[in-house]
DNA sequence: ACAGAACGTTAGTCTTCGCTTACCGTAAGT
DNA sequence: ACTTACGGTAAGCGAAGACTAACGTTCTGT
């Protein structure tokens, strides 16, 4: 585990990444998120397992309401993920670019 | 436009993160990028099509095959949309970290 | 000019998944 | 103890999407 796999699964779909930034404001109970949400309450609940599952929420028990945080460990692994692509892609790109602009550095040997 | 709507949905699917995260070793032709994987070209085709409307691979014309790259401009618009997140989960939870155990490890800029 | 290779595209099928309705357990208030 | 609010779960349905097979297009080599 701990790649990005069930972290950018999980925020593929709207509804639940609208919960998602939903959270960002702070936490919430369940019923909060579902207000203003054009989905019904069991379908939000349905969307926090499949985010805490991911590790992407955490929940916590007060009363008989559950409040839901954003949990940054679901980040992290994306953010992890993400940082393998971002280093070699910013690099390449930036040899694009060199390449537009014309600059006098020329180091790659290409097919011709 | 920018938000990471397109691209998180891009990467939902386990097929294509794994033609993605196969571009992270270099460019590609679709003929290489079939190879290997259990899905046959006309699906690997279509994966790249959707990835790059994301703007998470951009292709180029090499006679008769077509090369593809990945695109930093896609991978950007994620990184923008983790990063609402990042500053605001990761100081939650310095704050769940410091009630718990009274950390004393300061790495980004917090707030009052 | 012809043959072959490399891709994109379309039509169609089948699985996946998001949503609702109904039900059940649990904690707090009277 | 009874009632009420809150939320997780199950079953069933409909839509989205991932895959394959077949076809059409474009470029290279002989």
């Amino acid at each position: 585990m701990a790649n990005g796999s069930a972290q950018l699964a999980a925020l593929a779909d709207p509804t639940r990444r609208e919960v998602f930034e939903r959270l960002r404001a702070g936490e919430a109970s369940v019923g909060e998120l579902s207000r203003g949400l054009p989905v019904t309450r069991p379908a939000v609940s349905q969307h926090l397992r499949v985010l805490k599952e991911a590790g992407l929420v955490s929940d916590r028990a007060e009363g008989t309401r559950r409040v839901y945080r954003i949990d940054p460990h679901g980040l992290a692994a994306i953010r992890t993920w993400l940082d393998q692509f971002w280093g070699l892609a910013l690099e390449a790109y930036a040899r694009e670019v060199e390449r537009g602009a014309n600059e006098a550095d020329d180091s790659r040997g290409e097919k011709p």
